[in-house]
DNA sequence: GTAATAGTGAAGCATCCGCTTGACTATTCG
DNA sequence: CGAATAGTCAAGCGGATGCTTCACTATTAC
């Protein structure tokens, strides 16, 4: 349970690849081995076994070689490390959010905007304001 | 809404870098200044102003320069997109392993293991099994 | 036994990433 | 005014990433 930063790393870092996103998607559907993962994916098999590498690499995914085949699992638990991660964080600003469009109601004609506190004066040239 | 896999891309990989995520939760506290970002953050300012710049190419944060100081916030809803498509696939598995548990209710000594079929019939030299 | 299949390992390569430094601009403070 | 602050731009650099190809091993099919 200690090095969480290290472990989120890894998992952001593996669902970074639309590839192996992709395996991802396939594997949630059940079980597979690494020909059945490379098979939609142009690439060359040996590029799909290193995907898998970093896919286990983050414990998004265990596999096991029986005969020639390794199967490829996906492991739920990984998943919802990041999922719960980032659901923290979002609750965290709605919540704030929140509260700030209650506490205003409407304050100018601007709906559902910036939460900024001081009324922007702004400079005279203004060369990118928001981005 | 196009274009979903880019976003997903752009996401994933803004919230693999630690320095970002600290960023994320810093923000998730409230809306800062990219020098307050900085501030805990042993790195030169323009290192943070790049990290800044991929998490608004990704969506997760937007800015707003009034004078010579430059406000981010969180954007929620990049979050969320991030989220679902874990979640999704999160409930995926693990409701295909909840059948799977009850169908097989009990078969081998194994309470919680591997989802395979086959009773797997393994070659005499096995160099690595599972990894 | 021979051949096809499934995967592994290693080297090489182009590109991307995170970061630094240095020069520069715009704004605010005293 | 001049000095400090906040940020921007661009070049450059070392290390990581995402492939490829080639050689090789283990297993399964005929």
């Amino acid at each position: 349970m200690l090095n969480q930063v290290a472990d989120l790393d890894r998992v952001f870092q593996a669902l970074t690849d639309p590839g192996r996103r992709s395996m991802i998607e396939r594997l949630s559907q059940g079980p597979a081995s690494v020909s059945e993962l490379a098979r939609p994916l142009s690439m060359s098999l040996a590029a799909v076994v290193q995907h898998v590498q970093v896919l286990e690499a983050s414990g998004l995914v265990r596999s096991q070689k029986t005969g020639r085949t390794r199967t490829c699992a996906i492991n739920p638990a990984a998943l919802r490390t990041a999922e719960s991660w980032i659901s923290e964080r979002r609750t965290l600003v709605e919540r704030r959010l929140d509260r700030l469009g209650e506490y205003l109601a409407e304050t100018a004609g601007v709906p559902d905007a910036w939460p900024a506190g001081q009324p922007p004066r702004r400079s005279s040239s203004d060369p990118e304001e928001n981005r």
